[in-house]
RNA sequence: GGUCCCGUGGCCGAGUGGUCAGGCAGAGGUCUGCAAAACCUUAUACAGCGGUUCGAAUCCGCUCGGGACCUCCA
């Protein structure tokens, strides 16, 4: 039996994962700012860390998955800006913060669930918890690395760098970071450049803003995700997950202010997923390629030549290891298209055959088969999902084991094959197709819904076509067939006589 | 400029020092009234140059090319 070992971007090593609380686990991911609509890039990290949770789960443990919402900060609708500027009326017309943020929650959700994504036990949002925010401040504050300047509140890296390690995370090193020539906006007050806001002052004109000990603002970028996680997961906690883009500042600044705020390094296993790429270009507002979900899904977007499904996407991610850039095209896109479906049909096929077996037969016992049989080698395909998903969550190989899977599956179910399948092994495939397929990769059946309907008026066409047939009347067999085709029915004239049917 | 990562066949992509990745697209065949699907067979590969080794796509060095982070960002 395999043991599951997980890169820890912290270490830059494959560890085994070993929980603080077994079985209890801790996860905590960075969920989306909802300033605007859900993108592509989010596609990743949620899916990457829904299976993560899923295996998890799998794996019998109790999971506290964690996914926070970034509602705090300042926020103008998408392409609003320059209006803005023209009508000092506008005011009115734009909408209440809170309005903004629940329309782009809603969005993110559907989209979510779009890629068949379960929920998060808990989903925090940052407005929700100014007042944990603000105690924490507070704590740092009291513990002498932060500082006060004209209402707003910053973190003191430098005087972290010189008792705690700092940068490991992200492998940087502080006096590069203060002997960067970069000028940033806002930079003066700090005392140095690499310290960052806990609390920042609002301006007058700000529309989101809470009362604190240092008077009207807003929480710094970084402080939330430390205050959620820790109220939510405690500290330490198991694993936390987001985009390598957060490596740094982001994480590196969560875990100096949780290192001063608990007296410890806040998180025991972290884990990074690596960016989609468009045109091997990263998706991003200042390239002007981002793809929102919803013109994704439709095909609405000058980059896009067909509309893709949210399968087909989490299928397509799921086929390159999370730790690697994932580039987006059309064509790869396309050919996971089909071979998503020809993995679909054959677990289909493979249901099929598993309820035609008889239950006791099902239950036959564990069979040891040698390595060069068929038997054998399906036995060993199967088992190495196993090892591939504790293997760093490696999906992609888990993948390649199952496609592989799909020609034997094929044969057998089309009577192609030499030699017959022995029941057991038939429900192994069947148990190891919908564990790892559906219950792991979280993956669905991209076919419409076959309402009871459809699939009555099929039969019905399809008989009369056998009829047609049978009086080799091909021109009508031809037709129909034909007809189908068109509106998407790929129609099917099986060995064994019987028509089967594909939505397309 | 600093830090780091990557470069696998037409496209996408796993991968371990010595034996087949896999998918999509090709080619040939079987089956079929014809299709489609399925099955069988099959070409094309590890950026370049050195080095370590009995042996390297896999380890090391250099070169070239691409990317990420250093700024909100998934």
């Amino acid at each position: 039996m395999s043991v599951l070992t997980i890169y820890n971007s912290l270490t830059r090593q494959k560890e085994v994962f070993e929980p603080l609380h077994p079985p209890y686990v801790g996860l905590y991911v960075c969920g989306p700012t909802v300033s605007g609509e859900s993108h592509l890039g989010h596609a990743r990290p949620y899916i990457t860390f829904d299976v993560v949770y899923r295996y998890l789960r799998h794996l019998g443990y109790q999971v506290r998955y964690v996914r926070n919402i970034t509602d705090a900060g300042h926020f103008e609708e998408e392409g609003r800006e320059a209006e803005d500027k023209i009508a000092r009326g506008a005011i009115l017309e734009k909408l209440e913060p809170m309005e903004l943020v629940q329309k782009y929650t809603r969005l993110f959700h559907w989209g979510m669930q779009q890629f068949n994504c379960l929920d998060p036990n808990i989903e925090p949002t940052a407005t929700g918890h100014i007042i944990e925010q603000i105690s924490m401040i507070e704590d740092i504050l009291a513990k002498g690395y932060a500082y006060v300047v004209n209402g707003s509140v910053y973190f003191d890296v430098v005087k972290y760098a010189a008792h705690y390690p700092y940068g490991q995370l992200s492998g940087r090193v502080l006096d590069e970071l203060l002997a960067t020539t970069r000028e940033l906006e806002g930079q003066e007050e700090k005392r140095n450049k690499a310290d960052f806001a806990l609390w920042k002052k609002a301006p007058p004109q700000h529309i989101m803003r809470w009362k604190s000990p240092w008077g009207e603002g807003f929480p710094g970028w970084h402080i939330e995700c430390s205050a959620m996680s820790t109220k939510y997961l405690g500290h330490p906690f198991d694993i936390h997950g987001g985009g390598m883009d957060l490596l740094f500042p982001h994480h590196e600044c969560e875990i100096a202010q949780s290192t001063i705020a608990f007296g410890e390094p806040p998180v025991r296993y972290w884990m990074h997923n690596n960016m989609i790429t468009i045109n091997g270009r990263k998706m991003g507002k200042s390239y002007h390629n981002v793809i929102k979900l919803t013109e994704l899904f439709s095909g609405q977007h000058p980059l896009l030549e067909q509309p893709y499904h949210p399968m087909v996407v989490r299928f397509y991610i799921l086929q390159t290891h999370y730790r690697s850039t994932l580039d987006f095209s059309n064509e790869a896109l396309q050919a996971a298209e089909r071979g998503l479906q020809r993995l679909w049909e054959a677990f289909d096929l493979l249901q099929k055959m598993a309820t035609a077996i008889p239950d006791g037969q099902a239950l036959a016992p564990e069979e040891k088969f040698s390595s060069n049989s068929l038997e054998g080698r399906i036995q060993q395909l199967c088992a190495d999902c196993r090892e591939a998903m504790d293997d760093d969550f490696n999906t992609a190989r888990v993948l390649a084991n199952l496609f592989e899977l799909v020609p034997i599956v094929n044969a057998a179910g089309h009577h192609q094959l030499a030699e017959q399948l022995s029941p057991a092994t038939i429900k192994l495939l069947q148990q190891s197709f919908s564990l790892y397929l559906s219950e792991i990769l979280g993956l669905q059946p991209i076919q419409k819904q076959d309402s009871q309907l459809v699939e009555a008026l099929l039969e019905l066409l399809i008989e009369i076509r056998r009829e047609a047939r049978l009086r080799k009347d091909y021109a009508t067999s031809d037709r129909i067939r034909q007809q189908l085709q068109r509106i998407g029915i790929q129609l099917k004239d099986e060995k064994d006589g019987s028509v089967t049917y594909t939505f397309q």
